[in-house]
DNA sequence: CCTACCGATCGGTAGG
DNA sequence: CCTACCGATCGGTAGG
């Protein structure tokens, strides 16, 4: 309490405060339709303040893209080794990626607009991040075709991708969808996963022979 | 040959240009990024030219989203048709539809970014556009599952909101997803359509109780 | 369809 | 972390 310095002072709370409003907008309106005006309004501080946390815009978007993959590199492995030690079952492992993202569907948002923007440094990013997970996953589903468990005309990798596709653009593009379902008769008791529900029917009933009944006290090992 | 005159000319070309050119360049790098002098210096005009046309950059968005739309308009029917007259079978449907939107994957990338840039005049354009054909579909399904041939889990909207999810964002992205399928040996013989074959089986897996044999010639309504 | 030009806003810098 | 300011570029207009 005695003085706060000027460099590198505890506020670097104000850092993450650019980033939090910056990754909502960049989601929201894309990068070029933000400019670091709305950001350093919405933070409460002068534009140049935001400079010196990010020296130029595009070093702000590699540091919100760094936060949200960072955050993904926390919660993905938890989530693979659950689903591939057959603690959890299949639906533990898209569930709870569903409800990661779904809980903040910036997330989601920011990674559509990432890849439509800069396919090529997303392709790179992707191959670093998930590219290891994906072979295990693979494996993990070739073992499932060989043992019988998994329809044999499944292509593992490309079967994930999928999936993942169905994912992360169902949760960015909720809003959209959920009004083409007739009327919203959704937030009377739950977040209303019509098409998240569906998602997951889908992605087992496309993979397993015998897909699990919806039961969640299956002793299934998926 | 005699004089052309200056209003109305048979120059209405121009115009479709501009609209091409548009098309390209907000698919590639946004509404927000493509600034009217790269469209017009692309299309070898003045801007003002370009403004004579569209009267604002806005009128020139929603023109291009109209013509992508009236293509779809024109298209679609042909295709739910003939799907659900039992002349040609699902994979018809599916297939046809990734045909053409990957024969110019502009539509489907323009597509997505309208629909997170702008959700909610997407919704509604969606709702007119393909609401009446949605419930077509959706009854075609619900006749499939009465009948013992779709299973009974099946969501009949939201399935179709998420085959289309996955068909569109496949093709929109089908750069970025093609790189972790490993190197990509695809441009020996076809257009390497692996993510788009999976994206065909498991549309069919996840919908048929027996999905036909892989067979082109079989003989199923479907 | 053009040249010339407008105010506004952009990302970023100077200097403290 | 601020005020003040920069050149560049934006969408759009005047006038022909």
């Amino acid at each position: 309490m005695q003085d706060t310095p000027k460099t590198e002072p505890e506020a670097n709370n104000v850092r993450s405060q650019i980033l939090a409003v910056a990754t909502e907008l960049f989601a929201a309106n894309g990068y070029d339709a933000t400019s670091l005006q709305a950001i350093s309004d919405r933070v409460g501080v002068a534009k140049p303040s935001l400079l010196y946390h990010f020296s130029t815009k595009d070093a702000l978007r590699s540091g919100v893209l760094d936060q949200v993959l960072s955050h993904w590199n926390e919660v993905l492995p938890r989530l693979l080794q659950a689903a591939t030690s057959g603690e959890y079952r299949f639906e533990s492992l898209i569930g709870e990626s569903m409800a990661f993202l779904t809980q903040d569907p910036d997330r989601a948002r920011l990674l559509l607009r990432e890849m439509l923007d800069r396919p090529q440094p997303m392709r790179e990013l992707f191959a670093q991040y998930l590219g290891p997970w994906m072979k295990i996953l693979a494996d993990y589903i070739r073992r499932g075709q060989t043992e019988q468990i998994i329809h044999a005309g499944v292509d593992p990798e490309a079967y994930i991708l999928s999936i993942i596709q169905l994912v992360v653009g169902t949760v960015a593009l909720k809003d959209v969808a959920d009004d083409l379902l007739g009327g919203q008769a959704c937030d009377e008791q739950q977040p209303c996963g019509r098409s998240l529900d569906e998602v997951i029917r889908l992605a087992r009933s496309a993979l397993f022979i015998h897909p699990a009944a919806a039961t969640t006290s299956s002793a299934s090992p998926f």
